[in-house]
DNA sequence: GTACAATTCAAACGAACGTATGAAAGAGGC
DNA sequence: GCCTCTTTCATACGTTCGTTTGAATTGTAC
């Protein structure tokens, strides 16, 4: 059994804690002690808090995006918008306990996730964006454009709901069945993006 | 022209601040100075930052509840699935500038969003609930209840994601046609609620 | 073993935070 | 005028934060 880096320690312990409180609200005396390892390391090892929450970040987005394409190339051409969708959805219900840091970059630090966004998830929304069009003729590029970002709303809110869901529902772990989750999102989602498109035109993207 | 009190101008200040730069990043002397009061006012006026932000909030959510009610009541009994979802999404629209405030409390402060989710917006949740029922009658209680979920994953995304949509699509005001907005939004959520239901069974609610 | 780089450590820095205090100023009734 | 209650004010308290420093320790190659 290997012991693992400092630096990993600083990373594991970092993406736990930031997903569960927040980022402002967790310290870097948090995450070190967490850790086992000295304060100075986060800067010794990483430059800063931001950098460090960006390596936390990249290092849980880097294989989700790797998967939905991977999920993505395997699809058979003809296969439904829901294959599609679940394409999509599913790597991200699969990041393990720490679904709720994309929700807390998403609107805590817009400019960290930007960069992200730049970097690792905007190639990979061009190719959905390519394989929805294919299965939705009639949807122009504008309509699609926000349609993808009401996706990215189902599935950054269904991440982040966590604690609310168990606070409103009572149920100790609402996200515990995946599968159940994962369809009910993709058939909304679906049924979402097959809607008749509105008449109003606006610039997107 | 009278002047607005101390008090107000500290709600007036809170309001724009914390939906702009988050509720931990806006410190209580940034709402003060910009409203030009003494630091102590809030701890006079409110008991904590923590009742400030319950009280700006609350002015906030109040109005949006009654007149969400308003436009249910005013519906007719017969009135298709879209007129629903626009009375639940124009009001959240409508709410000024500050929309953002409602998707900040959400994820930074769910102990205080539950807090406002049980007396101001539980209720109204049940009303419009009926009203989908109505209009769904294949769609259990469960299925509803997740689909509601959605529902609210897409507003708060979109009123949330005003920095991110002018980030990404270079638009400088890419909320301000609330109607064109709205439209889609009733477009795709009516969608998703009109899709076929799924098969597992869910605790909810 | 010795030299050199990489890492860890305890300790401290200045800054910013929410909150509290007690005196000063203002408002209204008499 | 004076008394009382409300509101404002300057100032300070104690805490916590991210970051830095310089010495101690560990690892590695010769």
């Amino acid at each position: 059994m290997k012991e693992a880096s400092a630096k990993d320690r600083i990373l594991d312990s970092a993406e736990l804690l930031l997903a569960e409180r927040g980022l402002d609200a967790t310290s870097l005396r948090d995450i070190t002690s967490s850790a086992s390892v000295n304060l100075a390391a986060v800067n010794y090892h990483f430059r800063s808090k931001d950098e460090l929450i960006l390596a936390v970040f990249t290092r849980l987005v880097e294989p989700m995006t790797a998967r939905r394409l991977a999920l993505l190339d395997a699809l058979p051409g003809d296969a439904p918008l829901e294959d599609v969708l679940t394409c999509l959805f599913r790597p991200a219900l699969e990041m393990a306990k720490h679904k709720a840091l994309v929700a807390r970059m998403y609107v805590e630090r817009p400019d960290l996730f930007q960069r992200i966004f730049e970097t690792h998830l905007r190639p990979s929304a061009h190719r959905f964006a390519a394989a929805f069009s294919q299965r939705l003729p009639g949807l122009g590029a504008t309509e699609l454009g926000w349609r993808m970002h009401f996706l990215v709303g189902l599935m950054i809110h269904t991440l982040a709901a966590e604690p609310i869901l168990r606070a409103i529902s009572g149920d100790p772990a609402p996200l515990e069945n995946m599968d159940a989750v994962l369809a009910k999102l993709v058939a909304f989602g679906a049924g979402g993006l097959r809607a008749q498109p509105t008449l109003g035109e606006e610039p997107y993207a």
